[in-house]
DNA sequence: ACAGTAGTACTACGAGTTGTAGTACTACGC
DNA sequence: GCGTAGTACTACAACTCGTAGTACTACTGT
C-alpha cells in the first residue's frame, strides 16, 4: 500500500473530474472539462494523468489509440484514507478520535451516530 | 488561516518531541531528545524549528539568549485538523464521513459512539 | 584577558514534487 | 497526403525538505 501521498492542486482538480464521471475519461475529455477554468496544454493534462496513474490513483485502459483513465478508489475512500492516515500518525488514536468527534458539527455528529449504529450489528 | 500544510518526516519527528513535553523545548533540548535516533547538526535542528515556527506550528519565546519553542496546538488538534481538512476537500462531507465511520475498527467505533454521546447535550 | 561553549541569523545545496509544456513521432480519416 | 488526435519522452522553474556550514555575539571559568 502506498502511503497516501499528497496530491497537488492540479492533480486534485483532475481527480475531481474523474471522480465525477461514471466511466473515467480520456486526456482530451479531462482537458475539455477543465477548459472553463484553466487553459492547459493537452500535454499538461496527459502528464498529470500519467503521474496520477503512476502514483496508483488511476488505472488506464486502451480505448482506440487513446487511454481511458479511471479512479482506483472512490473519492470517499480517498478522503477516509487520509483521515485514517492522520489517525495513524498519532500514538494515541483514541485521543485524536475524541478530539475529532468533538470538532464536527452537530448534524455531522448525528450522521456519524447513525452510520455507527447501522454498522453495529456487523 | 494556513491550510494544514503537510509536514516532512523530520518536521513531524520534531513536533513529536515538542508535543511530548509540557513546556516546549529549546533547539538544544530537541537535539538531545533526538540524539539516539538521528545524528543531526545543531543548526539542522534550529532550521527545522525555525521553519515550523514560520509555518505556524510553533511559537517561540526568548529564554536567555536561546529560544524556547512550543506547539501552538495539541497533537490531537493537529490530527483532527487534517481529518477535517480531508473532509472539506470533498463536496459531499456526509458521504465521506459515512465512509470513514465504516472504516474504523470496532473498538474505535465504540469510542466514537461514546464521545458523540458525551457531546450530545452540547 | 582569553578560550571555549552556546547560541543566533543567514545562506546554501541537492533531491524530490508539482505545474506547465515542448518535441518528435505514429496512426487515422477525408 | 494533410490535418488531427494521440502517445512517449524530455525539460524546466518554483517550491519543499533534509541537512548543514559560516560568521558573528555573548557568557563562563581559569
Amino acid at each position: 500500500m502506498h502511503p497516501v501521498k499528497g496530491l497537488g492542486e492540479l492533480e486534485r482538480t483532475v481527480m475531481e473530474v474523474l471522480w465525477d464521471r461514471e466511466n473515467g475519461a480520456t486526456a482530451r475529455e479531462v482537458g475539455r472539462a477543465l477548459a472553463d477554468d484553466r487553459d492547459l496544454a493537452h500535454t499538461t493534462v496527459m502528464t498529470v494523468l500519467d503521474r496520477l496513474a503512476k502514483k496508483g490513483f488511476l488505472v488506464r485502459e486502451r480505448e482506440g489509440r487513446a487511454w481511458r483513465y479511471r479512479p482506483v478508489a472512490t473519492k470517499e475512500a480517498y478522503v477516509a484514507e487520509i483521515m485514517l492516515g492522520a489517525l495513524n500518525m498519532t500514538g494515541d488514536r483514541d485521543a485524536a478520535l475524541a478530539h475529532f468527534a468533538r470538532s464536527v458539527s452537530g448534524d455531522e455528529a448525528d450522521l456519524l451516530r447513525r452510520v455507527l449504529d447501522e454498522v453495529e450489528g456487523t
